[in-house]
DNA sequence: CTTAAGACCTAGAAGTTCTAAGTATGTGGA
DNA sequence: TCCACATACTTAGAACTTCTAGGTCTTAAG
C-alpha cells in the first residue's frame, strides 16, 4: 500500500504554506509537524523539504530570517508573505476543484 | 491562474480509471469526456493520455482490444480489470486521505 | 571524547507529464 | 478525383519535480 508520491508533491506546497499561515517555523520543525498530521499516510525526508522551501522563497511567497534558539542554536525561520497567503488561498481553491471533480467522476452512477 | 500542473498529475489515474470503470472506452473519447467534466479547471491534450493509458494496461490495471467502430475506423478500447477496480477504490481512499489532511491543516485554527 | 539529536544543505538519479511533432483513415464538399 | 478536416493513435525529447543519499556543523548528554 505505498502512497502516490503526484498526490505529496501536490499537496506539499499547500501544507507548508499551510502551517507556517498559522506560526512561523523553521525547515526542521516543519518536516516534524508535517510528519506528525499525516502519520501513516507518508514521511518527508528532510531533503525533501528544504529545496521545497528554497522555491517557495524565491517565488515570494516567505520570506527569511536566521534567529537563534534558546538553545544556543542557530534556525533558519519562515514567515509567510502575503504573497504567500493569497498563493495559499488560490491553490486551497484548486485543490477543492479538483477534489469536487475526482468525486463527480469517480461517484457518478453507470450512465 | 494557471493550474498546478502537480494536482493534474496526481488525479490523472484516479479520473481514467473512474471513466473506465463505468464504462469502456478509447483514448481519444476518454481525453474529451474528461476536459467536458474539467471544463475551466484544464485541458489534456491527446499526447498527455495515451502514456497514461499504456502505464495503466502494463500495470495489469487496463486491458485493450481493437474494435472496428460503424464508421469503419479502428479504435483501441480499454477495458479496466478486477485489478484495476481495486486500484481505483484504493487510490480514491488516497485521494480522501491526503483531502482530509489538507483541510485539517489548513483550516484549523490558530494554535 | 564520543554519540546522538538538532538543523541545514545539495548533487545527481529517477520518474513524470507536456510539447510537438508524425501517421493514417474516413467523410464530405467541390 | 482531390482537398480539407475530424477522428484516432503514437512517440521522441524537453522540462520539471521530488527523492536518495550523502554531507556539514553545533549542542547536549554520558
Amino acid at each position: 500500500m505505498k502512497t502516490d508520491k503526484e498526490l505529496i508533491g501536490a499537496s506539499t506546497s499547500i501544507l507548508v504554506l499551510g502551517i507556517l499561515a498559522k506560526d512561523p517555523s523553521y525547515g526542521y520543525e516543519v518536516v516534524k509537524r508535517v510528519n506528525q498530521e499525516a502519520e501513516n499516510l507518508f514521511e518527508w525526508q528532510e531533503g525533501t523539504i528544504y529545496p521545497v522551501l528554497h522555491k517557495l522563497e524565491k517565488e515570494g511567497l516567505l520570506r527569511t530570517q536566521w534567529q537563534e534558539a534558546n538553545t544556543g542554536r542557530k534556525r533558519k525561520y519562515y514567515y509567510i508573505t502575503e504573497q504567500g497567503r493569497e498563493a495559499l488561498q488560490s491553490r486551497s481553491a484548486q485543490w477543492q476543484s479538483f477534489n469536487s471533480l475526482v468525486h463527480r467522476v469517480v461517484e457518478m452512477p453507470h450512465g
